[in-house]
DNA sequence: GAAGGGTGTCATACT
DNA sequence: TTAGTATGACACCCT
């Protein structure tokens, strides 16, 4: 069932790839659906932008709210790696910037409009057929596959109808079981009323008495039936309750993963804020991988050609008439990522000699690691990483280019330069930084400067969120991934594989600091998504708990009810058993001929159905000589 | 200005 | 041993 379902889905996927030029080998993949796919893990130098941390698809947009450990959303993740396999055949090479390549090749081509919302649907389409903005959440630097997990068709499409499924079977089920129990409580009474009918049939001599008729009329009518008559009626506010606490849990699964895919209500003020990023980094990505278009030898090279175009840009900005503004221009960018990341030695080379004309205060400034050293910046107590940054820094350090005037507007003079022009040029990077969730608290002395902001990146059609982004400010690991002259946004630091990792300290000649900004960067990102999750799941208990808390509160009054109905039943029918007990023993006669006095005997019903009568045993009597026993004593003690 | 929520970061334990 | 994860605690920012 599933697979039809993602057989269908893939089918859909395939025809709005087929808009945008994108082969899929369906039918092979189809076949294949239970064997391992294709294996692309690593593709060299584009595997960074490749790999799928977990905690991606559950933190993203497309799957945040979504707990990995999830068992039920093992079909969820399943859908999304198989929508991401059968990316990856249509677009082996770059199969993260597949939505860059799409943009890329619509916008130079020209397509009509109509073509162009096809393909730009084609790329939401990726995720379902939702025309959400936020469909293409994470088609950015974000790890691949946004899949179609949280949109209510492609491969995803079985999902829905179960939890619509399980909505219908609480729905059901709370029914059944007020039923069951109003059932049980009627037949009960109905045992007892047959019993007590039993119990007067031995007297079949007799015909039934308009009394007894009137007892049994009146036994049906008693207020503890009265009661169980209404408590279909008590019960219905319990059912909604409960059925609305599923619905409700339903939904607010639902509404978990929709607002952690982004989505498209703006609900939460979180998820809102990520889709704007995530916008962002579409539209970015479509007007700088659009420049990039006209210079660049592929479209592919867009993705990969960003770190190091942004770099050319950067240090072409800073130094106008550096070595590098000469030497590394895009089509070498193009040649280097075909050839591999490895070729990047001669550039940091390069930029570390393009950066000494940074003042080193303003590496320092950017080195106030954490919020506990932010006072650094205002001349308080170094900040613990200032050392290793000082050492590059200050070796680097140009005080004639720079113009070392006045700590504050240096650095602002200075670093706005810096940030805005390689902004404007790393932008690329970005991309994947916007949806990195970045609220670093900036320095003071640094990043609350407006001219920290971003006000060269026009979003023409980000209409919501275009200020906002304006807005955006780099985060301090950003700023020192820049200021070290690290090639790699935090983002690509952070998610790359630990392999990639290790391989890119290694074979990129990073200073001892450069590998300790590194590994910083790394450990903090890491650790940034930790605490997010963490909270997360801790907000999840939390509210999990609270419905627990009122779904028990609920049971428990529904409980006490019961009891109390239970009870106003039982005392009913014990008057009803007694009425009709005097009733046959009225009509009994003992051996002179005398009615049986009903104080005296009573009726015993046996294991066999049979009814005797047995004689009472008078507690009065019991109690009379009880009082002679202690009047005794009391004799006695005188 | 205080309070509370959100977030990043660190330290630590654990896997 | 190292990388990653989880979580409490702290500081900061924002409303």
């Amino acid at each position: 069932m599933q697979k039809k379902y993602l057989a269908d889905g893939l089918i859909q996927l395939t025809i709005l790839l087929s808009f945008i030029g994108v082969r899929v080998d369906l039918d092979s993949y189809l076949s294949g659906y239970y064997q391992p796919p294709p294996a692309d893990i690593n593709l060299g130098a584009s595997s960074a932008y490749v790999q799928t941390p977990f905690h991606l698809l559950r933190d993203t947009l497309d799957g945040y709210g979504v707990h990995p450990k999830c068992p039920e959303l093992d079909h969820f993740f399943a859908s999304r790696r198989l929508l991401h396999e059968v990316r990856r055949l249509g677009s082996p090479r770059f199969p993260t910037r597949l939505s860059a390549w799409l943009v890329h090749q619509v916008s130079e081509a020209g397509p009509p409009a109509s073509n162009h919302s096809t393909a730009a649907g084609g790329l939401h389409g990726l995720q379902g057929p939702g025309d959400g903005p936020g469909d293409d959440d994470t088609e950015g630097g974000r790890a691949p596959d946004p899949g179609p997990g949280h949109g209510p068709g492609g491969a995803d499409a079985p999902v829905l109808p179960l939890e619509e499924d399980e909505v219908k079977i609480k729905e059901e089920e709370e029914p059944v079981s007020v039923t069951q129990l109003t059932h049980s409580s009627t037949l009960e009474q109905e045992n007892l009323l047959g019993g007590i009918t039993a119990l007067s049939n031995p007297t079949h001599d007799h015909p039934p008495l308009p009394s007894t008729d009137i007892d049994w009329t009146n036994l049906l009518y008693v207020s503890g039936f009265d009661d169980l008559d209404s408590l279909v009626s008590d019960r219905l506010p319990d059912l909604d309750t409960d059925i609305t606490n599923a619905i409700s849990q339903d939904v607010s699964l639902h509404d978990a993963m929709i607002t952690g895919t982004g989505v498209f209500e703006a609900s939460g003020r979180t998820g809102s804020r990520t889709l704007a990023q995530q916008q962002r980094t579409l539209l970015r990505l479509e007007s700088t991988g659009s420049s990039h278009s006209n210079t660049s030898s592929g479209m592919a090279s867009g993705s990969t050609a960003l770190p190091f175009a942004a770099v050319c840009n950067f240090t072409g900005d800073v130094t106008p008439q550096s070595a590098l503004g000469g030497c590394l221009d895009e089509a070498v960018f193009d040649q280097i990522n075909q050839l591999g990341l490895g070729c990047l030695d001669p550039i940091d080379d390069q930029l570390m000699s393009s950066w000494a004309c940074i003042d080193p205060r303003v590496l320092e400034d950017l080195d106030s690691d954490s919020g506990l050293s932010l006072e650094s910046s205002s001349g308080g107590p170094a900040s613990p990483g200032s050392s290793e940054m000082s050492s590059s820094s200050s070796s680097s350090y140009c005080e004639d280019d720079c113009g070392a005037t006045g700590y504050s507007s240096e650095v602002e003079s200075v670093t706005s330069k810096v940030i805005l022009n390689h902004n404007s040029s790393w932008s690329p990077v970005d991309l994947s930084d916007s949806v990195w969730h970045d609220h670093s608290y900036s320095s003071p002395a640094l990043l609350s400067k407006a001219s920290l902001k971003l006000p060269h990146i026009k979003e023409p059609l980000s209409d919501d969120y275009g200020e906002d982004f304006e807005d955006r400010e780099l985060s301090r690991d950003e700023l020192r991934a820049r200021a070290m002259c690290i090639p790699f946004s935090a983002f690509q630091i952070v998610n790359m594989p630990v392999e990639e990792f290790m391989e890119v300290l290694d074979t990129h000649g990073f200073s001892a600091e450069q590998v300790t900004l590194l590994r910083d960067i790394r450990r903090r990102g890491k650790n940034k998504l930790a605490a997010q999750n963490c909270r997360k799941r801790k907000l999840d208990a939390i509210t999990g708990l609270q419905e627990e808390v009122e779904r028990l509160q609920a049971q428990r009054d529904r409980l006490l009810r019961e009891k109390q109905l239970t009870a106003k039943t039982m005392g009913a029918v014990g008057q009803q058993i007694k009425q009709l007990t005097r009733d046959v023993l009225a009509r009994l006669r003992d051996d002179s001929g005398r009615p049986l006095n009903p104080e005296r005997f009573t009726l015993q019903c046996g294991a066999n159905g049979r009814v005797v009568v047995q004689p009472l045993t008078r507690p009065a009597v019991s109690t009379s000589a009880g009082n002679k026993t202690d009047k005794r004593k009391k004799e006695k003690k005188q």
